[in-house]
DNA sequence: ATCATATATGAACAGATATTCATATATGAT
DNA sequence: ATCATATATGAATATCTGTTCATATATGAT
Protein backbone atom coordinates (compact mmCIF):
# COMPACT_ATOMS: atom_id res chain seq x y z
CA UNK A 1 0.00 0.00 0.00
CA UNK A 2 2.86 2.58 0.83
CA UNK A 3 6.33 2.39 -0.81
CA UNK A 4 9.28 2.50 1.39
CA UNK A 5 9.98 6.23 1.67
CA UNK A 6 13.61 7.31 1.22
CA UNK A 7 14.89 9.76 3.78
CA UNK A 8 17.29 12.26 4.29
CA UNK A 9 20.09 12.55 6.70
CA UNK A 10 18.36 15.67 8.44
CA UNK A 11 14.89 13.60 8.55
CA UNK A 12 16.45 10.77 9.86
CA UNK A 13 18.31 12.86 12.80
CA UNK A 14 15.01 14.71 13.25
CA UNK A 15 12.94 11.50 13.24
CA UNK A 16 15.48 9.84 15.75
CA UNK A 17 15.48 12.62 17.99
CA UNK A 18 11.26 12.40 17.94
CA UNK A 19 11.35 9.11 19.29
CA UNK A 20 13.80 9.28 21.99
CA UNK A 21 11.76 11.76 23.68
CA UNK A 22 8.97 9.38 23.16
CA UNK A 23 10.59 6.53 24.62
CA UNK A 24 10.10 7.49 27.74
CA UNK A 25 7.42 6.17 29.80
CA UNK A 26 6.72 9.86 32.09
CA UNK A 27 7.02 11.80 28.64
CA UNK A 28 4.41 9.47 27.20
CA UNK A 29 2.20 9.59 30.12
CA UNK A 30 2.60 13.35 29.92
CA UNK A 31 1.20 12.99 25.99
CA UNK A 32 -1.13 10.81 26.57
CA UNK A 33 -3.03 12.83 29.28
CA UNK A 34 -2.76 16.29 27.14
CA UNK A 35 -4.18 14.65 24.06
CA UNK A 36 -7.58 14.92 24.50
CA UNK A 37 -7.56 18.81 26.09
CA UNK A 38 -5.08 21.44 27.36
CA UNK A 39 -3.58 20.73 30.94
CA UNK A 40 -2.08 22.95 33.44
CA UNK A 41 1.51 22.03 34.80
CA UNK A 42 -0.13 21.27 38.12
CA UNK A 43 -2.94 19.26 36.95
CA UNK A 44 -0.64 17.16 35.22
CA UNK A 45 1.59 16.62 38.14
CA UNK A 46 -1.33 15.50 40.45
CA UNK A 47 -3.04 13.95 38.13
CA UNK A 48 0.59 11.16 37.42
CA UNK A 49 1.62 11.89 40.53
CA UNK A 50 4.97 13.21 39.71
CA UNK A 51 6.43 15.86 40.99
CA UNK A 52 5.65 19.83 39.89
CA UNK A 53 9.57 20.05 39.32
CA UNK A 54 9.98 16.48 37.11
CA UNK A 55 6.97 17.76 34.96
CA UNK A 56 8.32 21.03 33.87
CA UNK A 57 11.49 19.78 33.06
CA UNK A 58 9.89 17.00 30.41
CA UNK A 59 7.37 19.77 29.73
CA UNK A 60 10.29 21.76 28.41
CA UNK A 61 12.11 18.75 26.22
CA UNK A 62 8.58 18.21 24.86
CA UNK A 63 8.30 21.45 23.85
CA UNK A 64 11.63 22.31 22.35
CA UNK A 65 11.09 19.09 20.10
CA UNK A 66 7.62 21.07 18.92
CA UNK A 67 5.62 18.11 20.69
CA UNK A 68 3.93 20.32 22.86
CA UNK A 69 2.32 23.79 23.23
CA UNK A 70 1.70 25.93 26.61
CA UNK A 71 -0.18 28.47 26.80
CA UNK A 72 -0.55 30.83 29.70
CA UNK A 73 -3.75 31.44 31.34
CA UNK A 74 -2.80 34.13 34.29
CA UNK A 75 -1.32 31.94 36.84
CA UNK A 76 -1.68 28.85 35.05
CA UNK A 77 0.19 27.31 31.78
CA UNK A 78 -1.77 25.38 30.20
CA UNK A 79 0.02 22.68 27.83
CA UNK A 80 -1.81 20.56 25.09
CA UNK A 81 -0.61 18.48 22.11
CA UNK A 82 1.52 20.95 18.95
CA UNK A 83 -0.72 20.13 16.34
CA UNK A 84 -2.37 17.32 14.62
CA UNK A 85 0.46 15.38 12.91
CA UNK A 86 1.56 14.70 16.73
CA UNK A 87 -1.73 13.61 18.18
CA UNK A 88 -1.89 11.32 15.22
CA UNK A 89 1.12 9.70 15.77
CA UNK A 90 0.62 8.89 19.13
CA UNK A 91 -3.25 7.43 17.69
CA UNK A 92 -1.51 5.49 15.15
CA UNK A 93 1.56 4.18 17.38
CA UNK A 94 -1.34 3.08 19.93
CA UNK A 95 -2.88 1.30 17.60
CA UNK A 96 -0.57 -0.61 16.20
CA UNK A 97 0.52 -1.88 19.63
CA UNK A 98 -2.94 -2.61 20.55
CA UNK A 99 -3.28 -4.33 17.31
CA UNK A 100 0.10 -6.42 17.67
CA UNK A 101 -1.70 -7.51 20.69
CA UNK A 102 -4.70 -8.81 19.52
CA UNK A 103 -2.35 -11.11 17.11
CA UNK A 104 -0.93 -12.62 19.89
CA UNK B 1 -11.14 10.79 12.05
CA UNK B 2 -9.55 8.51 15.17
CA UNK B 3 -10.91 8.35 18.94
CA UNK B 4 -8.10 8.96 21.36
CA UNK B 5 -7.34 5.70 22.36
CA UNK B 6 -7.32 4.65 26.19
CA UNK B 7 -3.91 2.67 27.11
CA UNK B 8 -3.51 0.38 30.01
CA UNK B 9 -0.28 0.81 31.96
CA UNK B 10 1.65 -2.39 30.44
CA UNK B 11 0.61 -0.81 26.74
CA UNK B 12 2.27 2.37 27.51
CA UNK B 13 5.39 0.59 28.92
CA UNK B 14 5.52 -0.74 25.38
CA UNK B 15 4.94 1.51 23.47
CA UNK B 16 7.87 3.67 25.60
CA UNK B 17 9.97 0.75 24.95
CA UNK B 18 9.22 0.48 21.37
CA UNK B 19 9.71 4.31 20.57
CA UNK B 20 13.21 4.24 23.35
CA UNK B 21 14.64 1.74 20.43
CA UNK B 22 13.63 3.57 17.56
CA UNK B 23 15.14 6.71 19.49
CA UNK B 24 18.18 5.96 18.13
CA UNK B 25 19.72 7.34 14.72
CA UNK B 26 21.97 3.82 14.35
CA UNK B 27 19.04 1.94 14.86
CA UNK B 28 16.54 3.66 12.55
CA UNK B 29 19.24 4.07 9.86
CA UNK B 30 19.39 -0.47 9.79
CA UNK B 31 15.88 -0.53 10.16
CA UNK B 32 14.77 1.51 7.12
CA UNK B 33 17.36 -0.50 5.30
CA UNK B 34 16.12 -3.59 5.88
CA UNK B 35 12.30 -2.36 5.01
CA UNK B 36 12.66 -3.16 1.68
CA UNK B 37 14.15 -6.43 1.61
CA UNK B 38 16.26 -8.51 4.53
CA UNK B 39 19.62 -7.80 4.65
CA UNK B 40 22.80 -9.92 5.79
CA UNK B 41 24.64 -8.67 8.68
CA UNK B 42 28.07 -7.44 6.64
CA UNK B 43 25.50 -6.19 4.45
CA UNK B 44 24.09 -3.70 6.77
CA UNK B 45 27.51 -3.10 8.50
CA UNK B 46 29.34 -2.51 5.42
CA UNK B 47 26.71 -0.13 3.85
CA UNK B 48 25.83 1.63 6.79
CA UNK B 49 30.05 2.16 7.68
CA UNK B 50 29.31 0.77 10.99
CA UNK B 51 30.90 -1.95 13.03
CA UNK B 52 30.14 -5.46 12.36
CA UNK B 53 30.20 -5.60 16.39
CA UNK B 54 27.71 -2.49 16.47
CA UNK B 55 25.27 -3.67 13.79
CA UNK B 56 25.28 -7.25 16.01
CA UNK B 57 24.17 -5.47 19.11
CA UNK B 58 21.61 -3.07 17.77
CA UNK B 59 20.20 -6.08 15.96
CA UNK B 60 20.03 -8.20 19.12
CA UNK B 61 18.07 -5.12 20.97
CA UNK B 62 15.18 -5.10 17.99
CA UNK B 63 15.27 -8.73 18.09
CA UNK B 64 14.44 -8.83 21.41
CA UNK B 65 11.57 -5.88 20.95
CA UNK B 66 10.34 -8.47 17.88
CA UNK B 67 11.22 -5.27 15.36
CA UNK B 68 13.06 -7.35 13.26
CA UNK B 69 13.52 -11.11 12.70
CA UNK B 70 16.83 -13.09 11.45
CA UNK B 71 16.76 -15.90 9.18
CA UNK B 72 19.88 -17.70 9.23
CA UNK B 73 21.26 -18.92 5.08
CA UNK B 74 24.41 -20.80 5.87
CA UNK B 75 27.32 -18.50 7.43
CA UNK B 76 25.22 -15.64 6.59
CA UNK B 77 22.08 -13.95 8.58
CA UNK B 78 19.33 -11.88 7.13
CA UNK B 79 17.23 -9.50 8.67
CA UNK B 80 14.13 -8.11 8.12
CA UNK B 81 11.21 -5.81 9.64
CA UNK B 82 9.80 -8.00 11.85
CA UNK B 83 5.81 -7.18 10.37
CA UNK B 84 3.84 -5.37 8.77
CA UNK B 85 2.63 -3.46 11.87
CA UNK B 86 6.55 -2.55 12.54
CA UNK B 87 7.37 -1.14 8.79
CA UNK B 88 3.17 0.21 8.91
CA UNK B 89 4.90 1.98 12.09
CA UNK B 90 8.04 3.53 10.56
CA UNK B 91 6.67 4.81 7.14
CA UNK B 92 3.95 6.31 9.01
CA UNK B 93 6.00 8.17 11.09
CA UNK B 94 8.38 8.99 7.78
CA UNK B 95 5.39 10.60 6.45
CA UNK B 96 4.50 12.19 9.51
CA UNK B 97 8.04 13.96 9.54
CA UNK B 98 8.14 14.59 5.74
CA UNK B 99 4.63 16.40 6.33
CA UNK B 100 6.20 18.44 9.10
CA UNK B 101 8.44 19.95 7.32
CA UNK B 102 6.39 20.75 3.77
CA UNK B 103 4.59 22.71 6.71
CA UNK B 104 7.21 24.90 7.60
C1' DA C 1 40.99 -32.20 11.83
C1' DT C 2 42.38 -26.88 10.30
C1' DC C 3 41.23 -22.64 8.23
C1' DA C 4 38.55 -18.72 6.70
C1' DT C 5 34.36 -16.26 6.93
C1' DA C 6 30.20 -14.46 9.30
C1' DT C 7 27.91 -13.34 13.32
C1' DA C 8 27.27 -13.02 18.37
C1' DT C 9 28.58 -11.95 23.07
C1' DG C 10 30.72 -10.03 27.41
C1' DA C 11 33.37 -6.50 29.63
C1' DA C 12 34.69 -1.81 30.00
C1' DC C 13 34.12 3.03 29.43
C1' DA C 14 32.66 7.57 28.16
C1' DG C 15 28.81 10.25 27.54
C1' DA C 16 23.89 10.95 28.07
C1' DT C 17 19.69 11.29 30.87
C1' DA C 18 15.85 11.01 34.39
C1' DT C 19 15.11 12.49 38.83
C1' DT C 20 15.60 15.22 43.06
C1' DC C 21 16.69 19.33 45.67
C1' DA C 22 17.10 24.08 46.12
C1' DT C 23 15.89 28.27 44.20
C1' DA C 24 14.31 31.65 40.88
C1' DT C 25 10.67 33.88 38.18
C1' DA C 26 5.91 35.16 37.15
C1' DT C 27 1.18 36.31 38.22
C1' DG C 28 -2.59 37.87 41.11
C1' DA C 29 -4.43 39.26 45.62
C1' DT C 30 -4.17 42.02 49.85
C1' DA D 1 5.15 46.97 48.92
C1' DT D 2 4.29 41.69 50.85
C1' DC D 3 2.35 37.22 50.39
C1' DA D 4 0.67 33.02 48.28
C1' DT D 5 0.37 30.26 44.28
C1' DA D 6 2.09 28.31 39.88
C1' DT D 7 5.72 27.30 36.99
C1' DA D 8 10.58 27.25 35.48
C1' DT D 9 15.50 26.61 36.00
C1' DG D 10 20.29 25.14 37.48
C1' DA D 11 23.17 21.96 39.86
C1' DA D 12 24.12 17.43 41.48
C1' DT D 13 23.72 12.53 41.10
C1' DA D 14 22.75 7.87 40.16
C1' DT D 15 21.48 5.16 36.44
C1' DC D 16 21.39 4.01 31.80
C1' DT D 17 23.15 3.43 27.07
C1' DG D 18 25.97 3.51 22.71
C1' DT D 19 30.32 2.21 21.26
C1' DT D 20 34.72 -0.24 21.15
C1' DC D 21 37.78 -4.06 22.02
C1' DA D 22 38.63 -8.69 22.67
C1' DT D 23 36.81 -13.06 22.10
C1' DA D 24 33.52 -16.77 21.34
C1' DT D 25 30.40 -19.41 18.39
C1' DA D 26 28.67 -21.12 13.97
C1' DT D 27 28.99 -22.59 9.20
C1' DG D 28 31.29 -24.27 5.10
C1' DA D 29 35.50 -25.52 2.57
C1' DT D 30 39.91 -27.94 2.22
Amino acid sequence: MNPAPSMSQHDMTILAETFRLLGDATRLRILFFCLSEPKSVGHIAESLDLSQTLVSHHLRLLRGARLVRGERRSKQVFYEIADNHVSDMLIDMATHIAEDHAED
